[in-house]
RNA sequence: GGCGAGGUAGCUCAGCUGGUUAGAGCGACGGACUCAUAAUCCGUAGGUCGUGGGUUCGAGUCCCACUCUCGCUACCA
């Protein structure tokens, strides 16, 4: 029975560059499409840029550019990583799209007449300096229920309540630091709640992997809370229909960007939109997604899809983060790698492989060791896959002109063995089990070496023994077949390498099951080459950005979520430089000179130090500084330093922070002690302004 | 500090519902071979399964405590 499948990765926010975290999602899924299109099933891959919301509005209006044209730019950018790391979409959007404004509407309008939405005015924050109502992001402030202070606009990461930006106690705007006020505005609710025994049953219809499972029951118990799907004036996206500046949130129209990606595929090549996306549909939709944004793919999307008028997901498929050498991605450590700085060092069938090899179907992090990756690809690639067919090819052109043995072989059941391990390692492709697939298949090339050794072909030929030498030579090659159709789903390229050496018209798991007899193949010639680990050193010196770049170099997390990056101002490579400001923005920082006349531990913070500062004129202030790994409190005594005086008085846990000491270090370094106060030349004095 | 995951041979990891002398691949070392991209084949060494208790006839596998690591998040205004 033919399959029709439906497959996705998560929307890359059109805010950075792809990195080597995003490619584990896309690597993932592009395996699992390859796999169930050489098994003969119909698999489409669909995906799209996710380009609207306030950081790309934000971050467009930094570069002076349109958030059009920042969009524009970014899928250019997005579609060469992704062609070049062989990620086989059939189709790769956009939500700034048509396709994709009909479907939000269209859910939109669905959900309006079923009742599920409803009105309700809020008081919002507003940032007067910034002109616009404060996403949940972008403000912060204190947690209403546990008090904990600095948390984001809704909900707490201390105590995991959620509430409304509203409620935050003592809050300011993330962008400019400056309190916002509070507005009045209506807002479009989506009520979530409506769904929840649609949802409570769904999510145990193993839709979802067990522990996926159990953390939705966490929110169940937690209860269900309305979803806000407006957002006001000024914000890049999709007007709402019968509103006044009101636009669809962004996390409204992201998901929705799968169905008008097979929508627009669909009117491309003549198929049947409804095939896949139909309530009575009959084909399987799959979501690969990262497990950040679990929330949205469970909760949300089911509920809009229901009510909506369209069928649910078969399954959502999370995945870990990455890290690489068992750390998080680090800039400074040169292991933040942009999918362009891979490729510009390194074959990406290297990576395809090694991510393969450390895949599960569990919500693991995946860690890239590189020395790991340098041994592992060189020994099971080349040392074992490729040295099949290097080896025994030779003799094929040299003794029998390219062609192998009419009749099949005895092989003593290596050929029948490796055609029944075909179902045991499609069943590991299936279950997204990468890592047992490929510990099978390399088990298989053990046996495969192992039978040439014992017929020593070498000998064969040099006895003499033509017939026996043939016979070698076509089953090591008929293995070889067999194996690279089972990696083909891993190694698209180097798969098509060998389709063209054997000249075959394809490499399909049932075909293989046929020997391949009295056929010409191809002279020999490299299918893949060793990493050389300077190659290693050279990516990572090329990831490692300049002094001069490091301005605003963060670290994002490897999630594709754009509410993951919101504070960060530009995720992706280094930053050129940050905006110039005028000599009069500068002057209004008053910046002086202080004596640290007191320095204390604070107890219950890792990381602070209660300074009481001598600043001259100004008086004595106290500041709370964050250099505790760096400095022991006896070894500031005395000496001067640089404080940001005017700095509006910040309530800390441990107490007001009146200013802001001055100190240098890595925007992105994990050595907090690598921390560096800054101290003017002798002479200065407390109180002295700094201009 | 909060939340989550985890600590099994040098490295990357398997070890299902507790049951014989704890496994694989890579690496190291020794040997063989020389067709092949210094690849391959054979063999050897190496682990008190983080620590300490407990349950059990029996625990890497269950329970408790501790410890360490990693990830996310927070204090760094």
């Amino acid at each position: 029975m033919t399959r029709q499948i439906l497959v996705t990765s998560a929307l890359p926010y059109a805010n950075g560059a792809i990195h080597l975290g995003h490619l584990v999602e896309y690597i993932q899924t592009d395996i699992w499409a390859r796999f169930h299109r050489a098994r003969g099933h119909e698999c489409l891959y669909v995906c799209a840029d996710d380009t609207h919301g306030t950081p790309i509005m934000i971050r467009a209006r930094n570069e002076g550019i349109s958030p059009e044209e920042l969009v524009a730019r970014m899928h250019g950018e997005h579609v060469a990583d992704f062609r070049d790391f062989m990620i086989g979409f059939d189709n790769y959007h956009t939500t700034h799209s048509e396709e994709n404004r009909y479907f939000a509407e269209l859910i939109y309008q669905n959900l309006l007449q079923g009742g599920h939405i409803a009105v309700e005015t809020v008081h919002q924050a507003y940032c007067n300096r910034d002109a616009m109502f404060l996403p949940d992001r972008f403000i912060r402030g204190a947690c209403p229920k546990c008090g904990a202070v600095d948390q984001y606009g809704d909900s707490c990461e201390h105590c995991s309540a959620t509430y409304s930006p509203l409620e935050l106690r003592e809050p300011f705007c993330a962008l400019c630091g400056e309190p916002p006020v509070s507005r009045a505005s209506e807002h479009l609710f989506f009520q979530l709640s409506h769904y929840e025994t649609f949802l409570r049953e769904w999510t145990r219809s193993g839709a979802l992997q067990v522990e996926m499972a159990n953390k939705l029951d966490e929110w169940f118990a937690s209860g269900l809370k309305n979803w806000d799907i407006s957002r006001d004036g000024p914000y890049f996206g999709f007007a709402i229909p019968g509103q006044t500046d009101k636009y669809f949130y962004v996390w409204l129209d992201a998901p929705i960007g799968y169905m008008a990606s097979t929508l627009h595929y669909c009117q491309r090549t003549g198929r049947s939109f409804d095939t896949f996306w139909h309530p009575d549909s009959t084909a399987e939709v799959y979501h690969f997604i990262g497990k950040d944004i679990l929330y949205f793919h469970t909760l949300f999307w089911p509920a809009m899809l229901k009510g909506g008028g369209f069928r649910t997901p078969t399954a959502v498929f999370a995945h870990g983060f990455l890290t690489v050498n068992g750390q998080k991605m680090s800039k400074s450590r040169g292991t933040f790698i942009n999918a362009r700085t891979y490729l510009d060092h390194l074959d990406p069938e290297y990576l395809r492989y090694y991510y393969a090899c450390k895949l599960s179907n569990r919500v693991d992090d995946l860690d890239l060791n590189l020395d790991d990756f340098v041994q592992r690809v060189n020994a099971d690639m080349v040392g074992k896959v490729v040295n099949l067919a290097s080896r025994t090819a030779g003799f094929v052109h040299k003794f029998f002109a390219g062609r192998l043995a009419e009749r099949y072989p005895e092989d003593g059941g290596l050929f029948a063995t490796f055609v029944q391990a075909g179902e045991e390692i499609a069943h590991y492709y299936e279950g997204r089990e990468y890592a047992k697939a490929m510990r099978t298949i390399m088990a298989l090339a053990d046996q495969a070496n192992r039978y040439i050794e014992e017929q020593a072909p070498w000998n064969l030929a040099k006895q003499g023994e033509m017939a026996a030498l043939h016979a070698v030579c076509s089953v090591a090659l008929n293995l070889f077949r067999i194996l690279m159709t089972y990696l083909a789903p891993v190694l698209p390229g180097m798969a098509e390498k060998t389709r063209s050496l054997l000249d075959l018209p394809g490499l399909q798991w049932a075909s293989c099951q046929t020997p391949l007899c009295g056929t010409t193949i191809q002279p020999f010639s490299h299918l893949m080459a060793r990493i050389d680990p300077k190659r290693i050193e050279a990516l990572l010196a090329a990831a490692r950005p300049q002094e001069s770049t490091q301005v605003a170099a963060q670290d994002p997390p490897a999630a594709n979520s754009p509410e993951e990056r919101v504070a960060l101002p530009s995720s992706s490579a280094p930053v050129a430089a940050t905006p110039t400001i005028a000599i009069d923005q500068f002057a209004q920082i008053d910046l002086r000179v202080a004596r640290i006349v007191q320095a204390e531990q604070v107890t219950g913070a890792d990381k602070l130090l209660k300074l009481t500062l001598d600043v001259g004129v100004l008086g004595t202030r106290t500041v709370f500084a964050g250099i505790r790994a760096a400095y022991q409190p006896q070894a500031l005594l005395g000496r001067l330093t640089v404080v940001v005086a005017n700095l509006a008085p910040r309530k800390m846990k441990f107490g007001l922070s009146e200013g802001m000491v001055l100190a240098a270090s890595h925007t992105d370094s994990t050595d907090k002690s690598a921390l560096f106060l800054l101290s003017p030349d002798a002479g200065a004095e407390p109180g002295m302004r700094i201009q």
